[in-house]
DNA sequence: CGCAATGTTGATAACAATCAAGCTCGGTGG
DNA sequence: CCACCGAGCTTGATTGTTATCAACATTGCG
């Protein structure tokens, strides 16, 4: 079976060795195949509210297919905004880079995402993506979505529920930024990403962080040696194991109130 | 002129005393009136860039017009989303509510901008609106509003442009809370306030602040002492002047290096 | 006039950043 | 195959920023 296609599975075959661009070798046209309507993110991607007729038409405009190897960027902050991309397999970081060079990390991208949305608005990526190991994306491109949310409706208003969805992901990590302590932030942090695995189809108690410390802590407004501290606590004190980048979730009932409910 | 249509004017003279929800009296019957098509704002809100066909058929829409006091929320966290709300005087806040009770404003709102985007998704409001001062709105049901984007494409365009911004601005604020000094939020705070104003025609350097310092830093993630503090510190270092909730930007310069040119 | 809400300022404490040293794992080259 | 190298990670000591606690000032309103 070719990772290109991402089936559920258990997290330990597919990453391996999460650190290394070349372990998994990929079939070279494996990535200009694979239709929408045999992919199976379907059930968690754009798509993912069309009859068979309207994914066959989606099909038509999704065509692109791309593979950005680990460390590449699939845009860069200024580029012209031309299509959405979904990611297919692989993982992506969206980051700000300001005139000094300070790099931020505004969020983490997991298969089944859509990347570039706030693109929209002023024509221009505002963001850089980033894989953080070998991808692959579906590029959409916009004028032809728009044209296609025209004509069916459950495409409208399944990007608008798309698009909305990130206006909550981003308040809530705004939440996050704003009011949590550096516990709270990581224990979010850490249910979120299980949260996300889980609506893939994957364990909501194991899985590897595609990301380095640093990431993280960028990401979530810390220093690596924060996270790092913070790791070893709640490993500690038992609410999860780490081992370098494999985490397991032992207690998420007590991260969740760590949390507060939010 | 009734304070309805919120005509570019000198702040000083719309809201001479800001804590006041009396103090200002319009007319009953305003509230239910002017249309798009003659609203002062309809260079700035979601119609922006229709013709005047499409403005009068999206008057169509737009009828129905809220008035809310000053302290009252326009919709609850948890209330069914029906329809998105144009602000079309007056300011509101955005607030979360976790089970412990406490608080979080996720943003401002002026006029001309749009509440209730983050609602789509779920089809339930996740946040309380509520009127930072005697506010008027006007409601945009949304079913209605997705009916007519599929026949207008300048309105779907235009819708997807603003929701699209919402997140923009969500994530350079997520950049903020994120990696800022309490200095830095502060500084971005009042250019981001001075831009809003400036794009409704009011004065960039000159403004009222519509917030207590709670909210103020309650948004920002700091304590009201903090921006206390820092306030006064800008003002010693002639960065602004402030007097109450009046502020005048002298130095704008200044205050945009100090966020660093994100 | 007095009260309640809001805002200012000072003293102290807590949390996370910074600085610093050493560890671990993978990859590479001798 | 082993030794070394470096990126990434862990842990400790110290510092600095911001929160917290507290007292008091100001404003608007009844």
């Amino acid at each position: 079976m070719l990772q290109t296609v991402a089936l559920p599975q258990p997290f330990s075959t597919v990453h391996v060795k999460a650190r290394s661009a070349t372990v998994i070798r990929l079939a070279p046209q494996a990535a200009g195949t694979a239709a929408c309507s045999s992919c199976c993110l379907k059930g968690v991607c754009l798509p993912c509210d069309l009859g068979q007729r309207e994914l066959d038409q989606f099909d038509q405009i999704a065509t692109a297919k791309r593979r950005v190897a680990r460390g590449a960027s699939l845009y860069h902050s200024g580029d012209g905004f031309e299509s959405l991309y979904a990611v297919r397999s692989g993982a992506f970081k969206t980051v700000g880079t300001s005139r000094q060079g300070d790099e931020k990390i505004t969020g983490f991208h997991l298969s089944g995402e859509l990347l570039g949305l706030e693109a929209i608005n002023t024509g221009r990526h505002g963001y850089s993506a980033v894989a953080l190991e070998d991808s692959d994306v579906c590029a959409i491109p916009f004028a032809q979505l728009e044209r296609m949310a025209m004509a069916v409706p459950a495409l409208q208003h399944q990007l608008l529920r798309v698009i909305s969805g990130d206006i909550s992901r981003d308040q809530g990590l705004m939440l996050l930024l704003g009011s949590m302590s550096a516990e709270q932030r990581i224990a979010a942090f850490l249910l979120s990403l299980s949260r996300r695995h889980q609506r893939l189809g994957y364990s909501a108690s194991r899985f590897v962080l595609r990301m380095t410390r640093e990431e993280i802590g960028n990401y979530l407004g810390l220093t690596l040696e924060t996270v790092s501290r913070l790791l070893s606590r709640f490993q500690r004190e038992e609410l999860i194991s780490v081992q370098q980048r494999e985490v397991e979730i032992r207690n998420a009932e007590r991260l969740r109130e760590m949390v507060g409910h939010w």
